[in-house]
DNA sequence: TGGCAGGGTGCTACAGTATAGCATTGCAAA
DNA sequence: TTTGCAATGCTATACTGTAGCACCCTGCCA
């Protein structure tokens, strides 16, 4: 229990800056960014435990909801994974197409896709706060390779 | 072992016809569809087991995996839960909007997003297979209370 | 410049989600 | 009645994610 506090007004009197890009959440960005493909956050531990590391899952867990919430990472929920942000620090709404073959992951930034979304919302009642637009097929490339070929 | 079958050509003699509504799958989705929320795997395998049943968390994940297939549930990927299709048979592209307050999740058939996605997919050269549409925001309800009220 | 406040990390344990693998059962066609 | 596959039972285990708490580090203020 803090020792005398309750009725001290919200003052900061000290305290380091908040939201800074450590060197751990740096080499996690860096991995996520590295990758060609998303990456699940065990595959990113084990990334950072292969120089020698000692890091744990919360470790990285934690690293990534901060990258999150600075828009520097984009969570991808139907594969567990994650991936960087194609244009980070610019607001936008992101869309995924995700190749279900090579693993690929797109961003693409469709006001049309995010139009229609509000507007759906909208007619329902709904307030948007956070759409989720992740579409699984196949990348041009493994499209193009199936054309006579098994699957 | 099987004692002399691997010359045997694959003529069938036999075997139940495939993609039965059995008692378990039944169950499980009543069990869904009663529910005014999405369930989790492990929240119907406790409903399950409530009566005395001592199913395993396979058998649920194994019968949500067939009625998904037969278009009976959806499964909401941000959410890791399944809730039960609101036109079961028709073949219509499912969009959801979540309420994060109460956990309502109302299921939309909206062409214009469909057109969107498929457009902006098009775009990239992507082929699309299953979109992912779940849009987390405030439901009408929630909206209102939220007026004049702490969040 | 010393100390404080608070953010960030390390660490352990554990909760929650999902599947693999193999034996067994039961239905329906031959 | 035989046969063979669908479906289930069962055990173990992999994968994903979070809680809780001590400690450390940094920047700010007195």
């Amino acid at each position: 229990m803090p020792p005398t506090s309750a009725q001290s007004p919200p003052a900061r009197r000290g305290g380091r800056a908040a939201g800074r890009l450590t060197a751990g959440r740096r080499r996690v960005l860096e991995i996520v960014r590295e990758s060609p493909a998303p990456m699940g956050a065990y595959e990113i531990l084990s990334r950072m435990n292969a120089a020698g590391g000692r890091h744990a899952p919360a470790a990285v867990y934690r690293a990534l909801g901060f990258l999150v919430a600075q828009g520097l990472l984009h969570r991808l929920e139907s594969l567990n994974a994650w991936v960087a942000c194609r244009v980070p620090g610019e607001s936008h709404s992101a869309q995924f197409l995700l190749c279900r073959r090579c693993g690929a992951a797109d961003e693409i930034d469709s006001r049309r896709i995010a139009a229609a979304i509000r507007e759906g919302a909208r007619s329902a009642g709904y307030a948007v706060e956070s759409p989720v637009v992740e579409v699984a097929g196949l990348c041009p490339k493994c499209r193009d390779d199936r054309v006579g070929a098994a699957d």
